[in-house]
DNA sequence: TCAAAAGTGTTTGCAATACACCCATGC
DNA sequence: GCATGGGTGTATTGCAAACACTTTTGA
């Protein structure tokens, strides 16, 4: 049963007070991260309605699910894109500008999600509709606010991968020491030193040297290496630092 | 005009579907934090309403505001309640666990802003509602999920303090060393060294050193600093790092 | 003159950086 | 045998941390 509205302060006008946006639209919208071809890519979905939606690209999104937790909802909407679940994903950033879409009051809760696109082969086009990866620095036009809300997650990425080893997320479960070094630097937008890195990620006792090397290339094979999550896990209680 | 709603994914059912809520009652919470009497502090608004929140204290909250940004109409929140504009304000997080009111599904965006207690004097009770200033280590019992709410504001207080210059915030215009080593000494719960702190402090080139000194103490009055925002804006631009 | 807090430098260890060559493999 | 990327160690520098005494002032 719904019960009264909460106008919880002295200065809050209840809410069929005609200053109060009654209810806005309130939508998800997932920015969906990939490390691709040596480029960092984003999920996106064509979007073939009229007026101000026609023909563009746009984020992956959709509605809050009742009785569903937010974080819960942002979740089906990803599995239902890609077919996979436990992702890493994190809340980003609630969108609200009041012009962000021309036609209504919309407000949305933007999700940054990090995939592997070479673990997981996504199917694209699901019912039709299209889905395709674009390189975050050659992205189409897209409707509403969407640019801005990629850009978020991108600097939310480059922020995080500072602080925590989130990396892993998006390459294959078993990689090299120079696929992560290429995809750091490619986050961060600069060169590392080769020894230098290795050095300070082996150091971190995150990385599980496999009895496995590279198969089918044209010079010596790398050695492959995983991500260990539990040793993971067991240091960050214990307050371990990550910083690259 | 509201044009129909936009159902921009495959896999999400349009509005009317019973599986998404419709239009959750969309709130916004205030964790306004302050430093007292060498504490950390939370406003709280006590809720004399009935049933859930029935004499329960609160976070000062409300709406979005028809036509304003999202960030504008939190403001608008926090300007109602304290008097004063333009104070260190950004959005924290939003919460919407499927539970979290009981009565009805509601989702909350939660801001965290810092204020200095000291230099606004806040008229309390505004309108006859009670309005009071909290130890975060001595919160009253808390309608729906406050108490997370603020332990979130918290813990993105510790974090942000460490990558810039925000505690500067919580202080007077005018402040001593020692006030703002206590701070950072309250927000990240353990003891500084003296020296090293004023060091890196005063290397930063953030502080401008007044021909003022302490007035009315018992024992020798320090000097007085104030926060150099121009300088501060100058050097951010630049990449400078003002960790601690 | 005592109490209370202000103010001030140096030493040490560790972590970040810079830097160049040999190795293994496929073609 | 050559082209391609894989793999490795050391020297230097700068920053963080540890640490104790003198100064000023009011009561």
């Amino acid at each position: 049963m719904i019960t009264k509205p909460n106008h919880h302060l002295q200065n809050i006008p209840p809410l069929d007070d005609e200053r109060v946006d009654e209810r806005p639209l309130l939508t998800l919208d997932c920015v969906i991260l990939g490390f691709r071809a040596a480029q960092l890519q984003v999920l996106l979905v064509k979007w073939d309605a009229e007026g101000e939606e026609a023909e563009r690209w746009a984020l992956p999104g959709g509605y809050v699910k009742k009785g569903i937790d937010l974080d819960a909802s942002a979740n089906i909407v990803l599995e239902n894109l890609t077919g996979v679940s436990n992702l890493y994903m994190e809340q980003l950033h609630a969108f609200g500008a009041a012009n962000r879409v021309l036609s209504h009051r919309a407000i949305t809760i933007a999700y940054y999600a990090l995939i592997s696109p070479e673990q997981y082969h996504l199917r694209p086009g699901v019912k039709g509709r299209d889905v395709k990866w674009f390189n975050v620095d050659e992205l189409p036009e897209l409707i509403y606010d969407h640019h801005e809300i990629i850009q978020a997650g991108l600097k939310r990425l480059r922020k995080k991968v500072r602080e925590e080893p989130i990396g892993f997320e998006l390459l294959p479960e078993k990689f090299t020491l120079t696929q992560i070094q290429v995809l750091y630097e490619t986050i961060l937008g600069r060169e590392l030193d080769k020894r230098n890195f290795r050095k300070k990620l082996l150091k971190m006792n995150l990385l599980t040297r496999l009895d496995e090397i590279q198969q089918g290339v044209a010079h010596r094979a790398a050695r492959l290496y995983s991500f260990d999550k539990d040793n993971y896990s067991r240091l960050k209680k214990e307050g371990f630092n990550f910083d690259l």
